[in-house]
DNA sequence: CTCCTTCATCGACGATCATCTATATGGCGG
DNA sequence: CCGCCATATAGATGATCGTCGATGAAGGAG
């Protein structure tokens, strides 16, 4: 916090409104969610998929991460809306949600940043 | 790691190779360094500005942060590239990276995700 | 030269996170 | 019904992160 004036001036103050705490809030959880080499990982199989239902043993497979952790990060992703879980008897089987992706890239977009959520 | 072959089978293996360790170790770094409100609410408010350069002290004024906290936010954004610093005198003055903010936007696309950086 | 101002760095602390082992849940086969 | 298998949850632990106060470095004013 700025407590006196400054005795020159630095920048002329900008115009407009802050992003709002609750926006930035918002991208901070969706970018932390896809802050993990592990759940990139997952989001990469199951794009190279095409929308295909891939189950959870897939995962397990390719990450060289004890099964729990796996389940981790898959609800992680799910609650980030960014995933499906589909069950079919005792196997679990994600595909990524082409909405959430969509969207995802358009916040990304620097005019989008630019603005407010 | 699956130790034994299921009984029976899950699913079709996928085609094609995963995503390098160290291109989702690159991706994880970048999406580290947006997931942080604070971060956040900079790139807003350089994004706002237009290309213009922004002085230390706007940071300061809107973040609600200590000043070296606020050095901190912004050292992290430099080290990743989406920013530039320019100094005049003591003051600081940072402007976004155009081509950076690009190239995040075209991670982030699904048809980019699903193969490697 | 000396003091003040701006910004960066350091060291410490509390919180959050990724990971594991152990255990629970729930379906399927015999 | 009993035991196995796939997945989820719980609890613990070590690492990383965001924040602060204190301090350092460097430029400008008098």
């Amino acid at each position: 916090m700025r407590k006196r004036l400054p005795v020159i001036a630095c920048c002329t103050p900008l115009a407009g409104s802050s992003l709002s705490d609750e926006d930035a809030a918002e991208l901070e959880q969706l970018f932390k969610v896809l802050a993990d080499r592990n759940r990139v990982k997952i989001l990469n199989i199951l794009l190279r998929a095409r929308g295909q239902a891939v189950c959870v043993c897939e995962f397990t497979d390719q990450l060289d991460l004890a099964q729990p952790t796996v389940s981790y990060h898959l609800k992680l992703l799910r609650e980030a809306g960014l995933l499906d879980r589909e069950k079919r008897g005792t196997f679990a089987y994600f595909r990524v949600r082409p909405e959430a992706m969509e969207r995802l890239h358009s916040l990304v977009e620097p005019a989008a940043l630019a603005k407010a959520v």
